[in-house]
DNA sequence: GCTCACATGTAATCCGTTACATGATTCT
DNA sequence: AGAATCATGTAACGGATTACATGTGAGC
């Protein structure tokens, strides 16, 4: 069977423990979101495809009063796992990212709404950075590496936040040039 | 019409000068295919839209002697431009970065595993950041906000090339610590 | 003459999101 | 009692890639 990016997603969260289509939702939101995001109508159908394949278990969950089915990765699915982390080749990888656009197509703008561009770009980043700090406390007493791509998801973050400011000041730089030579 | 952003990237191409369908694609290739990439398959489907669309106007190009259309933009369409590089609300922006999704995951690897990982992953970001180096010099006649783009490409580049070091280091400690405590 | 770059297009397919439908349990 | 959360699923849709098909002009 061939598996998808997605696949692992699910395969790696159900390594860390037995979880159910909705729990992977939700790890998946504070953790792999940020670089590889996953929905509902990938995952319910990806679970049934994966247990068939044999990769992973799913039971009736007794304990919770919840009727829910938790799925547990089996041997053969730590090795399909395992398997991919280590599979040489490309690694995909792709960003789509409309404020970087939209600036790079500002020369149609003028300096206040370039400006603004900037500040709007800013306050997104700012944003996920606050919301991916929130999230850090609970991880603390995680797996050192889930830790380390947090930390990673902040300076990510503030990567773009930096960026915007240095861009702002350049764009002064730039006004500034054709103020003064009168424009 | 409903306008994607797929539409924005062939419309702001167009203002920078009259293009054919092929140079929208070259131009991409080296400019906004870091952060929003796009193929053959939607440029010229989009072409036809943008031009019944009354956006955009195609004229067999009498000057060069290949056999092709070249597509201005109109007055209509720099306003369609204009008027989403305004347009409040959401800026969209997703990464998918396969790198990142397996160190999330890398609990499943062993010490000299993980390293290699983060080693393929330098690699291709030292490569990405080569290459958009290389575009820099024919850059440089250019608009300065491209200018700019390129640079926060390049930039970009170096912050995944910089966080992998960095990632090796907090590895080397992580894996010191277990080491002396012996497991 | 051959190869490479120029040039245009379409169809199949894949991947993923969104919206919808449904219902149980827990908390207030 | 009612709201929020837990929980599972599917169908329609949208966006984009890939592979394919086809042909011309320029330079070696």
């Amino acid at each position: 069977m061939e598996l998808g990016k997605t696949s692992y997603v699910i395969l790696g969260m159900l390594r860390k423990g037995p979880k159910s289509g909705y729990e992977i939702k939700a790890k998946a939101d504070v953790s792999t979101r940020f670089f590889w995001a996953i929905s509902y109508g990938q995952i319910y159908p990806e679970l049934k495809r994966l247990e068939q394949a044999g990769l992973i278990e799913g039971q009736a969950d007794a304990g919770s009063g919840r009727q829910r089915r938790v799925f547990s990765i089996t041997p053969l699915g730590v090795q399909a796992l395992r398997d991919w982390l280590t599979s040489p080749g490309e690694l995909h990888s792709e960003l789509r990212h409309e404020g970087v656009l939209r600036f790079f197509f500002a020369e149609a703008l003028d300096h206040e709404e370039r400006v603004e561009l900037l500040h709007a770009i800013r306050a997104k980043h700012e944003r996920l950075r606050e919301e991916l700090s929130a999230i850090r406390p609970a991880a603390e007493s995680d797996e050192p590496l889930a830790l380390l791509t947090l930390e990673t998801g902040i300076a990510y973050q503030e990567f773009f936040v930096d960026l915007c400011d240095r861009l702002e000041r350049r764009l002064a730089e730039i006004q500034t040039e054709s103020t003064v030579r009168g424009s």
